[in-house]
DNA sequence: TTGTAGGCGTTATCAA
DNA sequence: TTGATAACGCCTACAA
């Protein structure tokens, strides 16, 4: 007696499973929403309805008066695959949930696309994720209209919005600790031009841990700009100019892989000219030709943690969260002297 | 009078609109949707008037009875950088229109996660960009709920979905008329276990260039399993084994990537003792390193191409298309013989 | 605990 | 060319 009578296949609704049920629309609604007040006998009738007829949740009509159960992430260019370990962590946070991720690429630099922030709050998203964003005022008028996390934004003085990051003043550290337990001492860091919070919070690590190991005549910062060329002449500097380093720190694998690249036409060897250590332990470093010493954070668990105080974020938490997570480090061949020297003993 | 008393900061709607204009909110509607029968009087008075209040249509009311005006896309595993350029290229082919691109991760090998598409086509999504699927069976039914084109599909004779395609046929025939050229003879193929109509093709390429040219007893595809194991122990098994080859087409820069890493390890020179070219001319292809020789495929050129053809499609087109983009090689030191054995002369 | 009745912002039909 | 208005599917007071 439902449904119309139309001849189009029509769409199955709340209302058709109400009447499979012998239930109220509002019940069904009820139980689909999880919301207080529901007999259990009212909740498996109308479960087994929805299962009977194949009942999907329009999400449009769900926005117009309640949440619409997608979470927007913002990501900059996707280029460094560590971004895939964020995107798998945060949808192994929203597993069992309602919710889904759905992505967006920024494409600017300095900031986060306003025309991509306002599109996924008119598709009504419930909250954002945004990594490797840095304007600050921005991500406070955002958050402002929307629940808000962030990674790779150290900000995290701030009681607006959540943010959850690498430590990347340990990540640094770690580095110079290593490189220094090696015999190294004239350690440099290759960084780039950027105002980015986190570039200067690893920036801040390194020069602090020069300082603490008595170091700090050696301590230098070389920064490039992005271009492969701008990184690949930086390097070239470095590696022949007439203080030459013995050991050199890069803010990325994919900058560290230049440098092993520049190295290798220069004909210097890894790491008995120099030493290279990198950070984002992508899986390029396991190559036998890079063998690259690397700062591993665990992007599954950055992606992870976001996901999880997003959702908390939406159901309601007001207080704000700033979360840590440690890196560690996974020493290959590239920042390790003479473990190719001993001959065929590794063998 | 109109925007209701309420407290809130209310959201200005369609009708808000209408009423500083002074027209009617189908009139709006109409300017909105760039529909036929608007005067230009009535659309310029209309457009300023959304300026002036700053309106923002409404997607989820939008989409309870129209377009949402936004794409999906639906990608593999997202590690290879060459799929930031199809998202690039889908981009810029969605510049200056309304659509705006939304992205979502496949975590399926064998098929399209269903939920994935569900969740697109419950979220009113217009039409979806599916990268890297296979089972013809399933694009097929979901072309029949939504507008779909395909990247990385050979399914061509289709006459449901659009498909745009690299040329792997042709790719597979580059590397291999250019190993040919450059002395070479024994070419094997390191290909991956699947039943992805893309690497058949590649792999159908290769032999038919083999066999065109003669070559038939020395054409051998080795398949290995996507793991990073597998293909480093196929890698050795194929350079160390008693038939060595002369030269390996591999099926992607990371598998080519991962046997100049297990050549490296093995003492064997690239490209005196063994010559590799690889597919997709990722960015680590440039590195000295690497200096590896490989097959161009523009995604960014199938990114735009497709997005063409799916708003085509959503705005009616019936016929299908399938679209193919020529690659071209890109060559590097890692297969050509004496670049540097000439002492000095490239310089 | 369950049901009824608007209403959310937009589109599209139909009449003016 | 323009305008009035009935849907679209769900949510949520409010009533029972």
């Amino acid at each position: 007696m439902k449904s119309s009578g139309g001849g189009r296949p029509n769409r199955i609704t709340i209302r058709d499973v109400a009447a499979d049920a012998d239930v109220s629309v509002a019940a069904v609604s009820k139980v689909l929403r999880e919301a207080y007040g529901v007999s259990a006998s009212m909740r498996s009738k109308v479960h087994s309805s929805m299962a009977k007829l194949g009942y999907r949740p329009h999400t449009a009509a769900r926005g117009m008066r309640g949440q619409t159960f997608t979470l927007g992430l913002i990501l900059p260019d996707i280029r460094n695959p560590f971004f895939a370990d964020i995107i798998a962590g945060f949808q192994d946070g929203l597993e069992g949930t309602q919710y889904q991720a759905l992505i967006g690429i920024n494409r600017s630099t300095s900031m986060v696309e306003e025309g991509l922030v306002d599109s996924m709050i008119d598709r009504q998203m419930d909250g954002l994720l945004i990594v490797g964003a840095n304007d600050h005022e921005q991500l406070i008028a955002i958050a402002q209209r929307k629940p808000l996390v962030t990674i790779g934004n150290h900000h995290a003085s701030n009681e607006v919005y959540d943010t959850v990051n690498n430590d990347d003043d340990e990540a640094a550290r770690l580095a110079v600790r290593h490189l220094v337990d090696g015999g190294y001492r004239n350690i440099a860091m290759l960084s780039l031009i950027t105002d980015s919070t986190i570039i200067k919070e690893r920036e801040r690590g390194y020069t602090d841990e020069m300082n603490r190991l008595g170091l700090s005549r050696f301590a230098r910062i070389v920064r490039s700009d992005q271009l492969q060329s701008s990184v690949q002449n930086a390097a070239r500097a470095i590696l022949t100019g007439p203080d030459r380093t013995e050991a050199l720190f890069c803010w990325t694998d994919f900058i560290a892989l230049q440098v092993i690249g520049v190295a290798t036409e220069l004909g210097l060897g890894i790491p008995d000219d120099v030493a290279i250590v990198g950070h984002d332990n992508t899986m390029y470093c396991d190559f036998g030709q890079n063998s690259l010493t690397s700062v591993d954070q665990s992007g599954r668990l950055l992606g992870l943690e976001a996901a999880r105080r997003l959702i908390e974020r939406i159901k309601g938490r007001q207080a704000t969260e700033h979360y840590l997570v440690s890196p560690r480090l996974v020493v290959r061949r590239s920042s390790v002297r003479n473990i190719l020297t001993e001959p065929a003993a590794a063998l």
